[in-house]
DNA sequence: TCTTTTCCATACGCCAGCGTATTGACACGC
DNA sequence: GCGTGTCAATACGCTGGCGTATGGAAAAGA
């Protein structure tokens, strides 16, 4: 992908590439700090070729939105899926929590967004196409639709709130080099999934035992 | 506590008026949101009365933080800590994720902040308060420090990650009031307790099994 | 070569929010 | 009653970011 580029070798920017610096600046300063002339300063243009390229600001915040709902699905669970092991599928969310800190910041950032009202209803397709494939990953293993949805909402919130842990309490999360990091890895793997019991069991949720009536399994 | 008044029956304002129109304000806008006219307009006064109880800007973040601070370890802790009984109190942990949308809000909305950077401190603090009390929660069942950890570390991601979800997809979500809701609770305390087995065994971390050599119980 | 298109720079007006300076209205002690 | 302290309104200058208008240089056609 050769850069189009003037007659004295400057690259001449495009509109993805404006739409890849604002999610940077998401990431880096959140929504609000995506602004049209700090952006182009760190381009090393002004803001006169923002606007023969958007009209707006907003209009670069959807163009962003849309590079991102776009890696966040098609690129990120393409990849997942690529793992036909229910399992394996897990194991993969899960480490992938150590993966690109921008890319969780950013996710962040939306996440608590309020201002331009549309950017909710990109996380909301996001986290929704999330959680429906964990509900689909959990639901193979045979699990009924309840207990699928169930144990899916437990993992993506172990997932999410993993995310945040790793960026308030850096020093309470263990590095992916160390050895606590696969401990815990395993453990999470240990109790985010049902025993094959349970899945035999499938029984419906009114039947889940009162504390402590339980005694080895998760009573699924 | 009365409030002050002029003779007009307008009411006065205090720092801690402004402190808590800043909190209020980040919930709903975020930290950038915290701005000192628009708070005025709220108010119903003007700036120059913020100037007179604040140098600035910045000092009424400290304040508000300050309160934040207080607020969600003192006061939170201490009455979830009211709960002698380490189930009861994991219990109460899940089961406050669907109070206090205002103070979930807030809490987002610091954790992904970046722009005044002390914020930070005051996110890690509370945080660490938090899952330190989970921690020793933990370690109140017999569990090894280590397994006190882990099971800590995920029933925190658990209770952070039900925040997000709740916020991203409130459809998905049970609602206080259905039964889905508590059985997805009963699910959680299932899922989140160790069983007394696990406790007694106490093994350490590298004798997890690893997949699918479990058959029944967590491993631990 | 000469025109047209593409991409960017510059200059301008506008607005919102920060912080200061000054003034003013009550309340209160004396 | 009279100063003093408390709290707030008003007016001002400043900055940073938005959006527009205009011009200009280089590439691409013709």
């Amino acid at each position: 992908m050769q850069r189009r580029m003037t007659k004295s070798q400057k690259v001449m920017l495009s509109a993805n590439d404006w739409a890849e610096a604002a999610l940077d600046a998401i990431g880096r300063r959140g929504v609000e700090g995506v602004a049209v002339e700090p952006i182009a300063r760190e381009l090393g243009v002004t803001k006169g070729s923002f606007y023969w390229h958007f009209p707006n600001r907003e209009a670069l915040l959807v163009a962003a939105l849309q590079r991102w709902e776009a890696r966040e699905t098609d690129e990120v669970l393409d990849r997942v899926q690529q793992e036909t092991d229910p399992r394996a599928r897990v194991k993969r969310l899960i480490t992938e929590v150590n993966t690109s800190k921008k890319a969780s910041r950013i996710y962040s950032a939306l996440s608590s967004a309020t201002k331009p009202a549309f950017v909710r209803d990109y996380v909301e397709r996001v986290s929704k196409r999330r959680l429906d494939f964990i509900i689909d990953s959990y639901a193979a293993l045979g699990l009924s639709a309840d207990n699928a949805r169930r144990w899916a909402l437990m993992t993506f919130s172990v997932f999410l709130g993993s995310l945040q842990i790793r960026r308030d309490l850096p020093e309470e999360w263990p590095n992916a080099d160390e050895p606590a990091f696969a401990e815990y890895v395993r453990f999470l793997m240990v109790s985010l999934m049902p025993s094959e019991l349970d899945a035999a069991n499938n029984t419906p949720a009114p039947e889940v035992p009162e504390w402590p009536a339980r005694s080895g399994g998760h009573g699924f």
